[in-house]
DNA sequence: TTGACATATGCCGATATCGGAATATGATAT
DNA sequence: ATATCATATTCCGATATCGGCATATGTCAA
């Protein structure tokens, strides 16, 4: 019997569903934190986390597939660069919970400190 | 041949290996969401989400075991709660991100905008 | 003790994951 | 045209997921 196409069975959430997803593996985790400085090429970011070259194009296949990285062509190399606004809305979410372990007046202290690190930088 | 218990394949990350994983599953994060308001028993969430109270059980479990909810036994209730300081790892990772999508200025303004929220409830 | 209620647990099928290995695709240089 | 380098894709085995359903565990009340 030919299986519709409409009754598609949802048992594990495919990690290019969203951003959630797509972060909660380790691997990708690292490989955005390496993009953070920079973009790099696959060879790169593999020599750099010590993970196989097909391991490392998966990896960043998930990540363009919900948008938190972009790829640019160059010859036979391609660059993967960070696009972070993609990750907003995990920072939306997880941002509703954050007066539980933080004041207000905490949150103020560390605006101050950050102000203060920018104005030395600067001078 | 007996397979020897110490080499163990890790195929996909477990759910209860950290909070990221146990967060990427949306039905996870409305059961979050809903524990935002106060404490919830099962049959509560379950009613309040429209899902079984073995799906909410065995979610439960899963954000138990990584310690972002706590439960509280009652007599044949089980009070849960939100327990969000589990979550910063998740908020300090996302955060090192933020610059990417937000000035320091516009932070500034979220900051103001929610101190004269406050201010407007608590008058 | 028996029954009703609240919750946890076990088993199942369908499915998706992850890394490894091999191979395909694609671009450049000779 | 061919070899080489960079990356993507496919197939595989082992494993974990998720919801449904049935059932076990545990608590209170009559």
């Amino acid at each position: 019997m030919p299986i519709s196409e409409y009754d598609i069975e949802v048992a594990r959430t495919p990690t290019t569903s969203d951003v959630f997803n797509a972060v909660a593996e380790a691997s990708r985790r690292d490989l955005l934190d390496a993009l953070g400085s920079g973009e790099a090429t696959v060879g790169e970011l593999a020599e750099r986390l010590g993970l196989s070259q097909p391991t490392v194009s998966k990896h960043l296949g998930v990540l363009r597939a919900v948008g938190v990285v972009h790829v640019r062509v160059d010859g036979k190399h391609r660059w993967y660069r960070l696009n972070g606004p993609a990750l907003k809305p995990i920072h939306d979410w997880v941002r509703t919970f954050e007066r539980t372990w933080n004041t207000r007046l905490d949150r103020l202290d560390d605006l101050l400190a950050e102000l203060q690190a920018q104005e030395k930088k600067q001078s």
